[in-house]
DNA sequence: ATTTAGCACTCAACCGCAAAGAGTGCTAAA
DNA sequence: TTTAGCACTCTTTGCGGTTGAGTGCTAAAT
């Protein structure tokens, strides 16, 4: 035996590619003389039919009953993918509308996210994917209150990754505004940088004592930066454009769309799915079963983690059929991402200087 | 002629809605016969044949092919659901999961929706939708900035409505926390309850000059505050439970469901419905064609406005097919409602007393 | 005048079967 | 090792017949 690619004779690759590449476009069993075709062999379809055998008997292809075409297996698609794979190039107008979009949307991380997912599925014709996962240590850097009348504020909090959330608070007993201020004063020497296994009695306490005649409040309080932790770290997961999978035809049968369906928007699958694989921040390629969901083994995701200062901040991926147009979807991820990381740095960018058109 | 429901006699209608009733459950076309052992009636499928040609050519029945049973026409089921339906009572179970989940979520506005949409789906095996309409006049009531560093900063924005947005914002000149919170000041002394179309040049100038030597963050803001205002006011649909509708043959044709799929994902024509239809206040059904969108003509959908203070802040509303179990879903919208709009009164309320578990 | 029984008729759905077509595996020659 | 040729397999398509549910109509009964 030889190296793992070394297994595969020029030829053999040659085919292979040929098959995946048919099938990506046209989703159907492809035969030996369609590849003398497609790949300008200079050989005769026997020959290439007695390659097929052998990548049929080595796993790299699959033939659905016994006078049909090959279809390249999980392993066919893994080995393409690792392997055979070419580089594509965005057209000039993609790399358009992807800086138009998201130049035009400056706003915080999950407004970008979306935005990116939506052009994910208009650049692929497949679903695209945002995900904002459970980190598991968020911490709140900063706290504000917005006091609006004496019976109700707002409690506004700056998440360690940078996420803004707010509460509506709503008192049965006047408060002034000055005992926001201190609220929000006090939180922010007691609570800054805390998970939310670590506010404890004795912390509690400490801030009942720094409140003083307004300790009353703490506790509600406290029930609120709870509630805030645990949104901030319950994970996302947006999607766009689910409608474009029902033109592939592997979708078609509604039954198995259907719990496809209930797995995104049940959301947890997705995000366990992308915390476990990939926090090495490269592109991820889950094909068919590699993906442990089983409602998705007949499909292919494929996600890049949108990291900033080492942390992963989010992802956003592409669903699709197994028979996915892995270079497109490579190509538009990287471009997409790389455009979201370099917006992330340059948030909201003010010229010092003319205040108006420039 | 007679009045409009005098059209009808008692066992024309009692015959519509035995019909009515049985394609709701059952999707198929009815017979005689089985209305004759459904309704019970004393009289003989014959007799039923001869009623059903009539409510026929009224328009109330439609035959899908000559040799089929009779299907509600729209106008059937709008007659339906106007005259013959039978008030609902949901279990003491269905009222217990709605207290649960809603009473547990002591959130925002958008985050009560979205869980009503949630259970709209599970209690009526339809989809649920939960809507934040445009509306036209979002004003900010108060601002607020957040000093994170010297060249960062966020500004908060609440809403009219009471919803709270948040933009980072990034200067690339140095800024000291007191400008910050002069800005905050400055904004909540000129802009507050202007509309957009209202923040004209004057009022930018006259806030610049307002901000003396740190004018030159003006510019800038007024963009955010730009954005800010526009993302107030572009509404939000959301869907849960998209899953549940291909359980319905009605939506086993792949094209017609994608197309509906992606008037969900657009979020224009179903804003656009819910602003058009109902400013009532009440229970809105559309059934079919009345729903102008032409999509969802084979669909019905049925929502209700959330008020507060007189002022539509949202709606909830069920989609699902024509022959949908309207009783089960007004009855279910009434009660989300209901629950919804006590809980928006007094939201997170908090006792005057005990700070810990009581 | 209304209701009912009876009957002929219609039409989708189902089934089986044959023909077509695509693609293979195998064999024997190059 | 490659290739041409051929038999074989298996899906797909189309067609004719049958089935069965349900109707509309007519003529008798109430």
């Amino acid at each position: 035996m030889a190296g793992k690619t070394g297994e595969l004779s020029e030829r053999k690759k040659q085919i292979l590619k040929a098959i995946v590449n048919a099938h990506i476009e046209g989703g159907e069993p492809v035969g030996s003389k369609s590849i003398l075709q497609a790949a300008g062999m200079n050989c005769s379809s026997a020959t290439i039919r007695n390659e097929m055998a052998e990548l049929e008997e080595m796993g790299y292809l699959e033939q659905p009953h016994a006078s049909a075409g090959r279809v390249p297996s999980e392993l066919g698609y893994r080995f393409y993918v690792d392997s055979l794979i070419e580089h594509y190039a965005m057209t000039t107008q993609e790399i358009a509308q992807i800086n138009a979009l998201l130049r035009a949307k400056m706003g915080e991380l999950d407004q970008i996210l979306s935005a990116a997912s939506h052009l994910a599925s208009a650049l692929t014709n497949y679903t695209g994917i945002a995900i904002q996962p459970r980190s598991g240590s968020v911490t709140i850097s900063k706290f504000e209150g917005i006091f609006l009348d004496p019976s109700h504020f707002i409690l506004v909090a700056v998440s360690s990754t940078g996420t803004v959330k707010s509460k509506h608070i709503h008192t049965e007993f006047a408060l002034e505004e000055a005992t926001v201020e201190k609220l929000a004063q006090v939180l922010n020497e007691t609570l800054v940088h805390l998970t939310a296994d670590r506010i404890t009695l004795p912390i509690i306490m400490d801030l009942e004592s720094r409140m003083g005649t307004e300790s009353r409040i703490v506790g509600p309080v406290i029930k609120v930066i709870y509630d805030l932790l645990s949104e901030l770290d319950s994970g996302e997961v947006r999607v766009a454009g689910i409608d474009q999978l029902l033109q592939y035809p592997e979708y078609s049968d509604t039954q198995q769309f259907r719990a496809l369906l209930g797995a995104l928007e049940k959301k947890d699958d997705i995000l366990d799915l992308v915390s476990a694989s990939g926090n090495e921040g490269d592109i991820n390629v889950l094909i068919g079963s590699e993906s442990s969901v089983k409602v998705m083994n007949n499909s292919a995701l494929v996600f890049k983690p949108i990291v900033k200062n080492g942390q992963t901040l989010g992802a956003i991926g592409v669903l699709g059929p197994r028979r996915m147009d892995y270079a497109r979807v490579l190509a538009t991820l990287e471009g997409l991402s790389g455009n979201i990381e370099n917006l992330i740095q340059t948030n909201q960018q003010i010229k010092d200087g003319g205040t108006n058109d420039g």
